[in-house]
RNA sequence: GCAACCAUAGCUCAGCCGGAUAGAGCAACUGCCUUCUAAGCAGUAGGUCGCAGGUUCGAAUCCUGCUGGUUGUACCA
C-alpha cells in the first residue's frame, strides 16, 4: 500500500506546481506531500494536509484544498474530495480487491527485500543451568524468536545462538546442595522434571546457608576444584548440566523456541584475554600498579572499567570481548543482535567500545535490543521469596483453563485432539501478551487477569482465524453452487470489506516496519486491527449464504486472502494457528 | 552525584520521524444466538495525555526545565 501512497503523493505534488505556476508562482516551488490517512474509512484512502502551502501559495488552505482536488480528479482520474484543509483521495478499489485476492496464492506474499544479503547473528535466551526458565526468560525467549522470524521475512540470513550460563558459583550452589541431601535421587526417580529438580536445590542451597556459615565457602572451593577439573566435581556438574539443559530444551520444544548453535560458557569463559594483552601492547588500555588492566572510557562519556583481574583472570566483559570474536570467525555476521534486558545497557555500552576500539569493523554493526522487566503487581519477581512465574507451571495453567474453557462450551467433541489444541491456545495467549508490548517498557504481569482469552488477546485472533477456517470448509462442501460464477471485484464495497483490501496489501509494509524496528508489537496489533475488521464484516455480512453468488463469492476469496495473510503474521508472532477450537 | 529509560481512562496497554473528534482491551452497566463457531458483535460510562515553558498554522508526539518512578554506575555474571 506504500505504493499507493507514494503514487498519490506524487500526483498531488505534480499539481501542486501546476497549480502554483498558474496562480504566478513559478518560484514557489511546494514541497513534497505527505501522506496520511483520514480518520474515517468513508472520506478516502490516502490524506494530503494543505496546511504548509498557506505561505507559498498565499491562499487558504481550504483553497488550496479545493483547487487541488478538482486538479488532481481531472489530471489523473483519482476520486479526489477536499475536506476543509485537506485533500482526500480514493484508490481503484476494484484493482485493488484483484491483488488483494491474488496474495492468498502468493507463497512469497509477505516477504520483502528490506534486509536482503544481511548476515545477522541473533542472541537470546542465555539461562542459567541452576534453575528453570521463567516469565522473564520467556519475554526474552518470545521476543528473540519472533525479531529472528521477521529479520528472516525481511530478507535477512539468520542464525540464532544461545550462549548457556553453566559455570560460575551459582551452578556450584545447587551441585553442593545436591551433593549435600540428593542422595544421588535422579530426576526420574523423583518423578520431577530434570530442570526443576536441579532448580529445588538451588533453592535448597539458599536454606541451608542460612543455617550453614561454612556452605558458602564450600561453594567457593568447590568453583576452584572445578576450574582446576578435580574429577569428581566435574562428574557432578555433567550430571546436573546434562539434567538443567535437557529440561530447558524441553521448554523450547514446547514453546517453538529453537537454535542454530549453542555455545556453553564453560567453553568460552577463558576467552578474550589475548585480545585485551593485544590491546595493552598496542596502548588502547593501561595497566594499574597491581597488574589491573583497564580502559578508559571518557571518549563514551563514562568512567573506567576493569578488563583483566591482577591475577591475570578474566571478567564477564573479558569473555564477551572473546566470544563476540569468536563468533564472528564461525559465522562471519554483517550484524550481531543482542536480545539482553534493558539493565545490561552499560555493559553493552562499554563492550562495544572496547571491541571498536580494539579495531573490529564489524563492532560498528552491534545491537543490543534491550527489552524491559516482566513484574507482578506487588514488583519485581524474586526467586528467593518464591515469586518467580515458573514457565511451565505458566503454560500448564493456561492449558487447563483453554481445556476448561473448551468443556464447557462443548467444543471438546469438534477438535481433534483437546490437549494439543489447550496447548497451542495456551501458547497463542502467553506470546501475544508478551509480544503486543513495546519491548523497550517494562510490563506488568497480572496472573489473575493477564491470562483472560476474550479481548485483546492470542486466542481471540486464533478464533477468528477458525471462523473462516470454518467458511473455506463449508464453501469446498458446496463448491458445485459457485460452479462458472466470477470474481467481480466490484462487489466488494462496504467499508469493512474496503478496508480489508487495503488491510491484506499493507501486510508487506507491517512486515517491514517490524524489522526496521525490531519490534513484533507492529504485527500484534496489525493481527489485532485484522481480527477485529474482520470480525466486524462477519458479523454484518454473510458469505457464502449471500443470496447473490457473485457477491457470495467475491467475499469468499477476501475472506481467504485475510486468513493467508493472517496465518503468516501468526508465524512471526508464535501465534499456532488453529483449524476448530 | 552522574547516566539511561519511563509517566496517556479505575487497571493493562496502543498511538509518539507533528495533522481532522486521543484509541483498544479488562473491570461496570445495556442489548444481540432457529442463519457461515457468542472465545463474538453493538452500545453506555470513563481523559487537565505527570507539571511548567518553548518551537509551529497545528504538540500526547519535537526542544528545555521540573516532579515522580525504574534500572545502571562492582576486580559478580
Amino acid at each position: 500500500m506504500e505504493n499507493e501512497a507514494r503514487k498519490a503523493a506524487e500526483t498531488v505534488s505534480a499539481v501542486l506546481k501546476k497549480l502554483a505556476a498558474e496562480w504566478g508562482l513559478e518560484t514557489a516551488d511546494p514541497a513534497d506531500p505527505v501522506p496520511g490517512t483520514p480518520p474515517q474509512e468513508d472520506m478516502g484512502d490516502v490524506a494530503f494536509p494543505m496546511f504548509v502551502y498557506a505561505k507559498q501559495l498565499r491562499k487558504s488552505p481550504v483553497e488550496i484544498a479545493r483547487a487541488v482536488a478538482s486538479a488532481v480528479a481531472a489530471d489523473a482520474g483519482y476520486r479526489a474530495v477536499a475536506a476543509g484543509p485537506y485533500v482526500n483521495l480514493f484508490y481503484n478499489l476494484a484493482e485493488l480487491a484483484q491483488r488483494a485476492v491474488a496474495s492468498a496464492d502468493d507463497a512469497a506474499f509477505g516477504t520483502v527485500a528490506d534486509r536482503k544479503g544481511q548476515k545477522i547473528m541473533i542472541e537470546f535466551s542465555c539461562p542459567n543451568t541452576n534453575k528453570p526458565l521463567h516469565l522473564g526468560h520467556m519475554r526474552n525467549d518470545s521476543l528473540g524468536e519472533s525479531v529472528s522470524r521477521i529479520l528472516k521475512a525481511a530478507g535477512a540470513d539468520i542464525c540464532k545462538v544461545n550462549l548457556i550460563n553453566d559455570r560460575g558459583v551459582h551452578i556450584c550452589k545447587s551441585m553442593l546442595a545436591y551433593k549435600e541431601f540428593g542422595k544421588g535421587m535422579t530426576p526420574e526417580e523423583a518423578g520431577v522434571k530434570s530442570d526443576r529438580f536441579v532448580g529445588d536445590y538451588y533453592v535448597k542451597f539458599d536454606q541451608w546457608s542460612k543455617t550453614d556459615p561454612t556452605a558458602m565457602e564450600r561453594v567457593r572451593r568447590m568453583l576452584v576444584d572445578w576450574e582446576n577439573g578435580d574429577e569428581e566435581v566435574r562428574a557432578l556438574w555433567k550430571q546436573m548440566n546434562g539434567w538443567a539443559v535437557s529440561g530447558i530444551k524441553e521448554t523450547y520444544r514446547r514453546t517453538d523456541v529453537s537454535f542454530d548453535r549453542f555455545y556453553f560458557e564453560s567453553e568460552t569463559y577463558l576467552k578474550g584475554k589475548n585480545d585485551i594483552l593485544r590491546g595493552l601492547e598496542e596502548g588502547l588500555f593501561y595497566k594499574e600498579s597491581d597488574g589491573s588492566v583497564w580502559v578508559d572510557l571518557a571518549e563514551i562519556g563514562l568512567d573506567k572499567k576493569v578488563l583483566l583481574r591482577a591475577d591475570g583472570t578474566s571478567l564477564y566483559i573479558t569473555q564477551d570481548l572473546g566470544t563476540a570474536v569468536s563468533r564472528h570467525g564461525d559465522w562471519p555476521f554483517d550484524r550481531l543482535i543482542y536480545v539482553v534486558a534493558s539493565e545490561q545497557q552499560y555493559h553493552f555500552k562499554v563492550l562495544f567500545y572496547v571491541l571498536r576500539k580494539l579495531g573490529y569493523e564489524w563492532a560498528e554493526n552491534l545491537f543490543h535490543l534491550s527489552y524491559g522487566m516482566v513484574n507482578l503487581p506487588e514488583g519485581k519477581m524474586k526467586s528467593r521469596e518464591g515469586t518467580v512465574v515458573d514457565a511451565d507451571d505458566l503454560l500448564n495453567e493456561l492449558a487447563l483453563m483453554a481445556k476448561t474453557e473448551m468443556e464447557s462450551k462443548e467444543k471438546s467433541s469438534g477438535v481433534e485432539d483437546v490437549n494439543d489444541t489447550a496447548e497451542k491456545i495456551a501458547l497463542g495467549a502467553l506470546n501475544y501478551f508478551l509480544l503486543s508490548k513495546s519491548p523497550t517498557k517494562d510490563m506488568i504481569f497480572n496472573p489473575k487477569e493477564s491470562l483472560s482469552f476474550n479481548g485483546e488477546t492470542g486466542p481471540y485472533l486464533q478464533y477468528t482465524a477458525t471462523r473462516i477456517t470454518s467458511i473455506l470448509a463449508k464453501y469446498e462442501e458446496r463448491k458445485g453452487e459457485f460452479e462458472g460464477i466470477p470474481f467481480c471485484p466490484e462487489k466488494l464495497s462496504s467499508d469493512e470489506e474496503r478496508k480489508l483490501i487495503k488491510m491484506i496489501l499493507s501486510y508487506p509494509d507491517q512486515v517491514s516496519k517490524a524489522s526496521a524496528e525490531m519490534n513484533p508489537s507492529v504485527l500484534t496489533a496489525y493481527l489485532y486491527d485484522l481480527a477485529k475488521t474482520f470480525s466486524q464484516f462477519y458479523h454484518d455480512y454473510p458469505v457464502l449464504n449471500c443470496d447473490d453468488k457473485e457477491t457470495a463469492l467475491a467475499r469468499l476469496k477476501l475472506v481467504r486472502s485475510v486468513l493467508e495473510v493472517m496465518k503468516k503474521a501468526f508465524y512471526l508472532v508464535g501465534i499456532p494457528y488453529l483449524k476448530k477450537m
